[in-house]
Order: C-alpha cells, then sequence, then structure tokens
RNA sequence: UGGGGUGUCGUCUAACGGUAGGACACCGGGUUUUGGUCCCGGCAGUCGGGGUUCGACUCCCUGCGCCCCAGCCA
C-alpha cells in the first residue's frame, strides 16, 4: 500500500504514459544556474529529477542555465558538478549548456520577429517599468510596438551585432499589455549585455531571458517533464506561448513547492552574502546549508537522499524540521561509522593501584551494528583522560557518572572507584586518584556485580592531541527569514573550536573526509585541514542525548 | 486590490466518495559494556460556515488564512 502511493507527478507521467502523449518517453532535466554553490534546497530538485528518470527508465541531464555571463562563473559550473555527482547521480554523457543553443535560440527569435511576433523596443529599462502597469491596472503599449518586420529584423541584428550600449534596446515578445498575468505584458526575451561569458567568451551581446530560454532548452533537449518550483507557475502560460508560437517540441511544465529548512537560510543571495561578508569561512564552511558544506561536515549522501525520499513532493509551502535531517544522517552513520574513543575536555586520571611501568592492551569493538567491521586494540595504563563532565563532586539524583566513592566501568577495560579529588585554587578537579579492580578487566565483574555508567577514556600514553570543532545551527530563530535582519538572527554559538583534544593512537593517521564516532559524543568527520600532525575533527552531529534531556527539564 | 497557487497531528506527508494512516518531534517503558542503537506503548490533525450523499479530507457554494508575481535575475 505504501508502495502504491504516488506523488502528483508520478501521477501526472503515469497517465501520460497511458495516453502516449510523449511516446511513453521520461525525460527530465536539473537546470541550474552557475551563479553559486548548490544547497540542500537544490538537492530536492536534483533527486526529484534523477529519482524520477530512473524509476521510468529515462535519463536525466545536468544542464547549466548560463544565460547572463555577469552572474555566472566557471568556478560554480565545476563546483555544481562535484556536488551532483557526490549525491551518486550520473548525467552520463549528457552535460548541457544553455549557450549551447544560443544560436538557435538566437534564429528562433528571428522567425518569432518575421511572425510578427516580437519587436525590438527602444524603451529604457525605467520606462518600460512605466508603461508595464501592475497588478490592478494594464500597461501602455510600447511605441515600437508596431514597427515594421523589416525593421524589427534590421534592429535586431544590429543588437546582434553590438551596435548598441548595454540596455539600450531590447526584443520584446508582443502578447498583451493588458494581460491580467504580468509575465505576459510583452515580456523582453533579449537584452543587450556587453560582458564576456564563460563560455562563449565575447561572441555575443545580446543574451536570452529565462523565459525565452529555458523552454527553448528543455524542447532542444527532447525533456518531456519540465520540474521546477512554484514561482514558475505564473510563468507557464508564457513558457506555453513561446512554444507554440514557434511550433516546436513542447515539454510540459511542472511546479513542485521548493524545500525549506528550519534553522538556516536557503536563498543563494544569503548564502552568497554570508559568504561574502565572511561570517562563514567559504560556502563549503561546515554550517551552510550548502552540499559542500554539508559534505566537509561529514554528513552522507545516502542520509540526504533518504531524507528527500522521505520530505515527499507536494506543491503547498513547507519548513522541514532540521530533526528530521539528523534523524537520517544518525540512522546512516550508526549503521557505517566505526566507534572510536575521544575524550574533548580530558580530565586526568590516576590509578593508584595500578603500575607505574605497565601498559597494556585491550580489544575494541569498532561497530556494535556491523560485525564484519571487526575489532581495534587500545592501550590502557596508569593514567588516563575522561571527560570533564563525566565526573561531578557533588552529583544530583540522577547523574551516574564518576563521583567520590562510586565506581564506573571504564569502556572495555576495567570498573574503577573514585577515591581522591586534586583541585586547583578556584576548586575545579584537576585530577583524580582512582582504583580499579583487576577482577573486573574488560568489563565485567566476575562476582555479578552492576555499574551503573561506562565510560569513555583515552590513555595518556600515545593519546593523539587534536583540535575538534563543535558546530550548531547557524541561525538561532527557526524562521531567519523573517527577520528584519537576518545577520541579526545568527546564532553567536555555531562554532566552538577545541583544542587539546585527546584521541585514541589508532585516530592518529586518519585522512580527511573519515566519520568516526566518538563514543559517547557523536559523530565526527576528520576535516580537509587535518594533517598527521594536528588533526582537526568536525562534528557532523551529536548523539541523541537523554541526559542533556533530562539537564534541561 | 488583478492573476496564479495552497490550507490534514508541533513538523512533513498519505488517504482520490467508504475505519483519517505513516515518519520525525515529544512523553512513558523494556534491552544495553555508548544516558547511543534497538524494541514496545502513548500523545496529537482534516481552516470556518452551509449544502449534496446512506456516507465528505475528498464533490458544490461561501467565507477566511498563507505563499508567489509589477528584473533587461533565475
Amino acid at each position: 500500500m505504501t508502495e502504491k502511493q504516488r506523488n502528483f507527478i508520478q501521477r501526472i507521467i503515469d497517465e501520460d504514459n497511458i495516453s502516449g502523449k510523449f511516446d511513453q518517453r521520461v525525460h527530465t532535466r536539473f537546470p541550474p544556474e552557475p551563479n553559486g554553490h548548490l544547497h540542500i534546497g537544490h538537492a530536492k530538485a536534483i533527486c526529484l529529477n534523477f529519482n524520477i528518470a530512473g524509476e521510468y527508465g529515462g535519463k536525466c541531464n545536468l544542464r547549466f542555465d548560463d544565460t547572463n555571463p555577469v552572474a555566472e562563473e566557471e568556478e560554480y559550473v565545476n563546483a555544481i558538478q562535484d556536488d551532483v555527482a557526490w549525491l551518486g547521480y550520473d548525467w552520463e554523457d549528457r552535460l548541457c549548456f544553455a549557450s549551447d543553443y544560443f544560436e538557435q535560440m538566437h534564429a528562433l527569435a528571428i522567425q518569432l520577429v518575421e511572425q510578427g511576433d516580437s519587436f525590438v523596443c527602444d524603451l529604457t529599462s525605467d520606462e518600460i517599468r512605466a508603461t508595464k502597469g501592475t497588478l490592478t491596472e494594464p500597461g501602455k503599449n510600447s511605441p515600437y510596438r508596431k514597427r515594421s518586420v523589416a525593421d524589427n529584423l534590421d534592429l535586431f541584428a544590429r543588437m546582434t551585432a553590438g551596435e548598441f550600449s548595454n540596455g539600450e534596446r531590447t526584443l520584446r515578445a508582443k502578447i498583451d499589455m493588458a494581460h491580467p498575468n504580468l509575465n505576459m505584458r510583452d515580456p523582453v526575451m533579449y537584452r543587450i549585455i556587453h560582458a564576456s561569458h564563460h563560455r562563449t567568451s565575447d561572441k555575443w551581446c545580446v543574451y536570452p531571458t529565462y523565459d525565452w530560454a529555458h523552454g527553448l532548452e528543455d524542447s532542444i533537449e527532447g525533456v518531456t517533464h519540465s520540474l521546477c518550483s512554484i514561482e514558475f507557475e505564473d510563468h507557464r502560460p508564457l513558457y506555453d506561448w513561446y512554444l507554440e508560437k514557434l511550433g516546436v517540441y513542447h515539454p510540459q511544465q511542472i511546479e513542485f513547492a521548493r524545500l525549506n529548512l528550519d534553522f538556516t537560510v536557503m536563498s543563494k543571495r544569503k548564502l552568497k552574502q554570508l559568504v561574502d561578508e565572511e561570517h562563514v569561512t567559504g560556502w563549503d564552511d561546515p554550517r551552510m546549508p550548502t552540499i559542500s558544506g554539508m559534505r566537509r561536515r561529514g554528513y552522507t549522501a545516502a542520509a540526504i537522499r533518504k531524507f528527500m525520499a522521505e520530505v515527499g513532493v507536494a506543491k503547498r509551502d513547507n519548513v522541514m524540521e532540521l530533526a528530521k535531517l539528523e534523524y537520517h544522517l544518525r540512522q546512516d552513520l550508526n549503521k557505517h561509522a566505526e566507534r572510536r574513543m575521544a575524550v574533548l575536555h580530558p580530565l586526568k586520571v590516576v590509578i593508584t593501584n595500578y603500575s607505574a611501568e605497565a601498559t597494556e592492551t585491550l580489544t575494541a569493538v569498532n561497530n556494535p551494528e556491523d560485525a564484519a567491521a571487526g575489532v581495534r586494540e587500545i592501550s590502557f595504563g596508569r593514567e588516563l583522560y575522561i571527560e570533564q563532565n563525566d565526573f561531578m563532586e557533588d552529583p544530583p539524583k540522577k547523574f551516574f557518572r564518576l563521583a567520590p566513592g562510586r565506581e564506573v566501568r571504564l569502556r572495555y577495560a576495567y570498573f574503577i572507584t573514585c577515591e581522591k579529588v586534586l583541585k586547583d585554587d578556584q576548586g575545579n578537579p584537576v585530577e583524580l586518584h582512582c582504583t580499579y579492580d583487576p577482577e573486573t578487566k574488560g568489563g565485567n565483574a566476575p562476582d555479578g556485580r552492576k555499574v551503573k555508567a561506562t565510560l569513555h577514556w583515552v590513555h595518556t600514553q600515545g593519546a593523539v592531541q587534536a583540535k575538534v570543532h563543535l558546530y550548531d545551527r547557524l541561525f538561532a530563530v527557526p524562521d531567519p527569514d523573517s527577520t528584519d535582519n537576518f545577520l541579526e538572527a545568527m546564532n553567536p554559538l555555531s562554532l566552538d573550536i577545541l583544542s587539546g583534544c585527546m584521541l585514541e593512537r589508532s585516530l592518529a593517521d586518519v585522512p580527511a573526509g573519515t566519520t568516526v564516532q566518538f563514543e559517547r559524543l557523536g559523530y565526527f568527520c576528520a576535516d580537509s585541514d587535518t594533517t598527521n600532525d594536528s588533526p582537526v575533527f568536525n562534528r557532523t552531529v551529536p548523539l541523541r542525548d537523554s541526559w542533556a534531556r533530562i539537564g534541561k527539564k
């Protein structure tokens, strides 16, 4: 039953396949503009388009909608390809660029001029706006609307040849200045931009607008279902108008609601501002909702895809909870990430009845969820580090961990009992003296006695010192977009840089990009800045922490 | 205000005239050498008002809310 649940797009395609509208073909495309990096919202469109094509045995193109040279850069073209590939999708030989069709589009524009369906307009940008009308009042015809076909052809040729300066003239469709849909009030098809394009260089100085170009791109590529976000619904009549007037192959545009996430912003403009004004370290800052940022943070493509599968596809506005994304992340990492021990805020422990000379090797399980991950050896000795917050001198009722006189288990090692607390001038514990029970090696007491807590720890000898970046949500409020200035809604605690963290020996040389679980703490990913001398780990996501929740109550 | 779209648990999303279901979140319990995972249970919804119908989330009328559009951005 659940498998039969089809979203509205699948239903439309099912019907088209029954009617034979597209000869049972399914061909989609993901059409980013290379003017920024992809974010988690784009991932929804990517998954949707590629998955739909996959389900129906169809194809999905990766197409760069590069119609505006002033905003676009090759760096983005490359970054976008990396991101789509990392998400696990393959466009095979269908890497497309709108700019590859500029010649064809230009010829089709001339066809429209010849048909009397478009004209060269000398109005300035301001004048066009002034004659556009308003939401409630119709616009006025351009005085140039009645130009002869011959004049239009001549002028358009001269525009193309570079005789005019930026904004001096446009080519406009001749539709209806009184149309209730503003997009139909003689929209601009070509504008003059004397700028070098990242692919066509200085070949063109007239560039097609989105509305004119997009349907043509879809048509040229033989796309069947052109999936886009909901704000283009108003543009569909224009999409259809162009293709009908031209009499060319006509794909079906279908609009769906884009993804929103709480505690973040998703507009490219705002993300770019965060980067440009250095509120973050770059597009791939692990706090960014960009694909590259999430990748650096340690998110997995599998988790993102699973999340998208569950998000669903509909037309109503939606804001997904970050919690749901994190659920799928933990779900995936729990299954696949190996466990390691690391102490972020070290507190020294001396086992007073353990020999000062001796060390021993213990066996630890790499992943309790995956026997195939095997085991590893860890070193144990007289001096260890445990987590500062695993000890309380005067513990509240529900605190199970170490306290004076209390016995706990050191994971995979021994039971220890806290005998003495050494403190600094301010009264903070700086060192604990404990005793261990040699009978409890491995973590079980032969007499069957139980402890209420198991702590992670690291042997001081051979411990690897590391830097750890603790990330939290970039914004302090669920909907930063609704604030007057979204920058003021930023979370000042979104990054906590810890140094002097102590890692178990086996973490010494892990390559960047490796994600492990630091037991009892969370999932951590070796950052791209990591080196063998100085490892840097990013906290991808903490483990669920019911103790912390008790604390909040 | 003209046009377009959209209203189902806190958040997403199903049900397409026939018992309003699932996931996350939240709450409670069990297992546990991670206060993790896993398992069990609970909480909670059809925007309002009319109508059609044996029966309405679904169809009709009406009201209300929210989103998008007045770039030579996409």
